[in-house]
DNA sequence: GAGCACTGC
């Protein structure tokens, strides 16, 4: 019987053949030449050689030692066998499964012809519809459908009784409703509502709308016995305020939350009564009812709150209810924003009416930057910069006014003003400013951590603030409060509370005894920067709407006072509102939504939003979303893409989840998957940075991954909380014990995702079949860059100032100095995959996992094979090649196209894999060939055209010296 | 030597 590669062993012997030669002639060059160095004063080059001949002998000379240096991938005997038996196994196997119906069909153009091959199936039945359907459709046949919100007059009149019967405790809230402001709008909101189908309320934090304004629509609802057709929904941006306000909404009906009142957040719900009733949920949340109930047939109303920030999601929402409610004329709409600018939405809604509701807020004196001056007597280090006409002209101006002493100060202060200094962040100046206010809590808005870092360190360390007369609070999402309920308590007697925070404090935390806010007038914005195609985070001066949110945090219990520090004129030239968060983040998320909603071509509905995204930016995500095979060449989802959308994930982790129940290993990967996309739980404390990074490097267990330290926190975390100890275990590792504990929630809602897509068979993440090669920590490192990829950089160089890579797109990045991979001291490969980039004060990698070749190789969706000047070489698209022997290569490559033939076959036809059979020997091989210990160096490309100079370097380095 | 803030059946 022939070897089905049998052609591999003449091409072995070819590649044999021309090592050969070039290790003749590199022999015959050292015994000719001997140990010469380069310098001629050492003998350089033979002294027979002339003119042009000494040149190429240099050059020979050089290429003989890269090859010298460069290490061949050349695979182990054992692996090779291993994978030759596989591919021996391989041939016709899917061929069969497919019933010979594939080749042909993919050609031609409909749809049915495209994904003939996939069998009759749940999935495949499920996908054909998702792919031809449309909106409009879908719509017109869900109206078909009954909905539960059908009359029934029983139920009407058994919540009219129950109405009317209020009890004492019901009484006896009411009457603090009726104190607030938005109570006496209650009966122009609901006779605007009867006759106009979308309405927006705006109104300050404070005036109640929103536990009111669902309440007197359910009230009124219920009096006029249609409570069996009621049910109303009411979207928060956050979870908490979600959960609060149905909270604070049931106490004020008397009730305990599940009756007329619930809430619906991921992982966490409290549903109330099918009708009758009103449900608080997350704005994603409803994003997610729409998928299986596209008319909103289960709501008579629909609230959104707080669509002034300008969420992604509300944005979103916003649009598509412009199509559902055209065809839905009895469902109502409420748009809630803040007094900022209510018109655009009315705009938008075709002039829809509009009601304000007063707010009720204690005054709060603004001062300004010229003001804070004035008062502090505080001086700017003097400007060096100054052009020298511009310094004359001050002190021409100067010396005219000097005469008149009754403006000195003022003088002084715009002098001040001139000063560039005074445009920076000073935090000189706002501890002098706390120094010298009255008592009464102060909040400090900053833009960052290390700003607060700073600040708190100034304050400790100058003597001013004996800690029995103050008591500092930093306030950052990634900083462990000390005290958690300390801070929103007043102080005892005589200590004064100060709280320096970020734009957490804007809405997120609300303090109520404070009196004093110092705004700088800063805040990081998260942006995406289409030229350069980055995402970015920068220092940039507030809006308007968020200096007003600032200062209102000043009067919540009695008159405040705000000091912005920045001037009058320096307001003139803030934006009014914040960029939507549409303009600012990359859009594959919301693609993904826009595909599986079924709303058409994403640029089409992109344009109906309220502020289009750049057409570049769209096609930018796009290009992602083909590139991730998620979406084919005419946009529309693909089997991957189909099951990516319905995972609550980026893409690029959604692919990973799914690659870990394939491969087995899900509980490793799953924690990753969830750190990466929601947030780490690694907390930066005050003072203690460096013991915290001790621990993160223990938890990283010298495998050079930030991704594996992840993973390993939350596998001892879960094993502490079985245990009782959680909280200490967090306590010792400076982890957030909240933040573990929803990641873990999320390992088990993306279990029973996979087991509802068939990939897994069983809702448990720790099954043991979901989990039978989650010890095999370089699998693991595998599927998070085959997640990740073409996210590598090449490691190049470790400074004293940090470590330095190369990537294709940006050239010289930094690794992020909270990444265990920042300056260690030995790297065990050069090639590190990351998920976030980011350009700060440099262009950094936060996350970072040190990859070998084979875990390239295996990552990359595909290679191509190349011979130059008698040696071969692997590419991958993400630009890294390597050197290899001929039959390795063709190995490797050959084993890549089987692992993506079971890859099409698994997601058209989703299922475990079954480990004594074919699949599972494949996957046996790739896991082998991950494990490869393949001792292989980069292939030296110039510095040059890597645009990695030690120029280059240099300019990082002073970049982020700044 | 450093990551504004949110969110998902």
């Amino acid at each position: 019987m022939s070897h089905p590669y049998g052609s591999f062993s003449a091409q072995r012997m070819h590649s044999r053949r021309r090592h050969g030669d070039r290790g003749e002639s590199s022999q015959s060059g050292e015994s000719h030449f001997g140990n010469h160095g380069r310098g001629r004063g050492q003998g350089g080059h033979p002294p027979w050689l002339k003119g042009k001949q000494i040149g190429l002998y240099y050059r020979d000379k050089a290429r003989e030692m890269k090859q010298k240096s460069t290490k061949v991938i050349k695979l182990s005997e054992h692996v090779q066998v291993q994978i030759e038996r596989v591919l021996y196994n391989s041939k016709g196997y899917y061929e069969k499964l497919y019933n010979n119906a594939y080749a042909e069909d993919t050609l031609h153009g409909t749809l049915e012809n495209k994904y003939m091959h996939i069998h009759d199936s749940q999935f495949k039945r499920k996908f054909m519809n998702m792919v031809s359907g449309n909106l409009h459709e879908n719509l017109d046949r869900a109206l078909l459908v009954k909905s539960r919100l059908e009359r029934d007059s029983d139920l009407d009149k058994m919540l009219f009784n129950e109405f009317k019967t209020a009890t004492q405790e019901y009484q006896s809230m009411e009457k603090i409703r009726l104190k607030l402001p938005a109570h006496h709008k209650k009966v122009d909101i609901l006779r605007l509502l009867k006759t106009n189908q979308v309405i927006v309320i705006s109104g300050e934090t404070g005036c109640g709308k929103t536990t009111q304004v669902p309440q007197f629509i359910l009230d009124d609802a219920i009096e006029h016995r249609d409570g069996s057709v009621t049910r109303i929904i009411c979207t928060q941006p956050r979870r908490i305020s979600a959960i609060s306000v149905a909270e604070r909404v049931a106490a004020e009906r008397a009730e305990r939350l599940g009756k007329s009142v619930g809430f619906h957040i991921r992982l966490e719900k409290v549903l109330p009564r099918d009708r009758g009733s009103i449900l608080f949920c997350t704005t994603g949340m409803l994003l997610q009812f729409l998928q299986g109930d596209p008319a909103l047939k289960e709501f008579s109303h629909i609230i959104l709150d707080e669509i002034h920030e300008r969420t992604t999601e509300s944005d979103f929402i916003l649009a598509l209810l412009k199509l559902i409610i055209s065809k839905r004329s009895d469902l109502k709409v409420l748009l809630m924003s803040a007094t900022v600018n209510p018109e655009s939405f009315s705009e938008y809604y075709n002039n829809c009416p509009m009601i304000h509701i007063p707010g009720f807020t204690y005054p709060v004196t603004e001062y300004y930057l010229e003001d804070v001056l004035f008062l502090t007597e505080f001086k700017f280090p003097p400007a060096t910069a100054l052009p020298q006409d511009h310094r004359k002209h001050i002190k021409k101006y100067k010396q005219e006014q000097q005469k008149r002493d009754e403006f000195q100060d003022m003088i002084e202060v715009i002098d001040q003003l001139r000063n560039p200094h005074s445009e920076k962040l000073s935090l000189d100046l706002i501890e002098q400013l706390i120094r010298k206010r009255d008592p009464g809590a102060i909040l400090v808005f900053l833009p960052g951590m290390m700003d607060i870092i700073k600040l708190n360190k100034i304050m400790l360390e100058n003597g001013h603030y004996p800690q029995n007369q103050y008591v500092i609070y930093p306030l950052h999402s990634r900083m462990p409060t000390i005290d958690q309920k300390l801070i929103f308590k007043e102080p005892s007697e005589g200590v004064r509370k100060i709280i320096i925070a970020t734009s957490i404090a804007e809405t997120s935390i609300t303090i109520e005894d404070v009196v004093y806010v110092i705004d700088c007038g800063k805040t990081k914005y998260g942006k995406f920067d289409l030229q350069k195609n980055i995402q970015t985070l920068e220092p940039e001066w507030v809006s308007l709407a968020n200096a007003r949110q600032r200062k209102g945090r000043a009067g919540r219990v009695k008159p405040g006072v705000c000091y912005h520090l920045y001037s009058k004129a320096r307001e003139k030239t803030f934006e009014c509102f914040p960029l939507p968060e549409m303009l600012r983040t990359r859009l594959e998320e919301v693609i993904l939504q826009i595909k599986i909603l079924q709303l058409g071509k994403a640029k089409t509905f992109l344009e109906s939003v309220m502020s289009p995204p750049n057409m570049k930016a769209i096609d930018l995500s796009l290009d992602l979303l083909r590139t991730l095979n998620a979406l084919d060449d005419e946009e529309h989802l693909t089997p991957l893409g189909y099951h990516l959308a319905q995972l609550p994930l980026d893409p690029r982790t959604g692919k990973m989840i799914i690659w870990a129940a394939l491969f087995s290993c899900v509980e490793p990967v799953f924690a990753i998957a969830a750190s990466l996309n929601f947030k780490d739980a690694f907390y930066c404390p005050l003072g203690k940075e460096e013991e915290a990074r001790k621990k993160k490097l223990e938890l990283n267990m010298n495998q050079f991954s930030d991704h594996i330290a992840l993973s390993e926190a939350l596998t001892r975390f879960e094993a502490a909380y079985k245990r009782s100890y959680a909280s200490s275990f967090c306590r010792d590792y400076f982890l957030s014990f909240n933040t573990l504990k929803l990641l873990s929630e999320m390992k088990t809602q993306f279990a029973q995702h996979l087991y509802q897509m068939k990939f897994m068979n069983s809702e448990n993440p720790s099954d043991v079949n979901a989990n039978k090669n989650s010890k095999n920590t370089v699998l693991i490192k595998a599927i998070v860059c085959a997640g990740l990829y073409p996210n590598v950089a090449v490691i190049r160089k470790v400074t004293r100032n940090g470590t330095f890579a190369w990537t294709p797109e940006d050239g010289c990045v930094a690794i992020h100095p909270s990444s265990v991979n920042d300056r260690v001291k030995e790297y065990t490969s050069p090639y590190i995959t990351y998920f976030t980039k980011q350009l700060s004060t440099a262009i950094y990698l936060h996350d970072t996992t040190c990859v070998t070749a084979p875990i390239l190789l295996f990552a990359a969706p595909n290679m191509s094979i190349r011979k130059e000047k008698g040696n071969y070489f692997i590419s991958l698209p993400s630009s890294q090649n390597f050197a290899c022997d001929w039959q390795s290569a063709q190995l490797i490559q050959k084993l890549q196209e089987q692992f993506n033939n079971l890859l099409e076959y698994k997601i058209t036809h989703p299922g475990t894999v079954c480990w004594n059979g074919f699949e599972g020997d494949l996957l046996k091989a790739l896991t082998l060939f991950v494990n490869h210990s393949a001792i292989i160096n980069l292939v030296c490309q110039k510095d040059e055209e890597m645009g990695f100079s030690e120029s280059n370097i240099q300019k990082c380095e002073d970049n982020m010296c700044d």
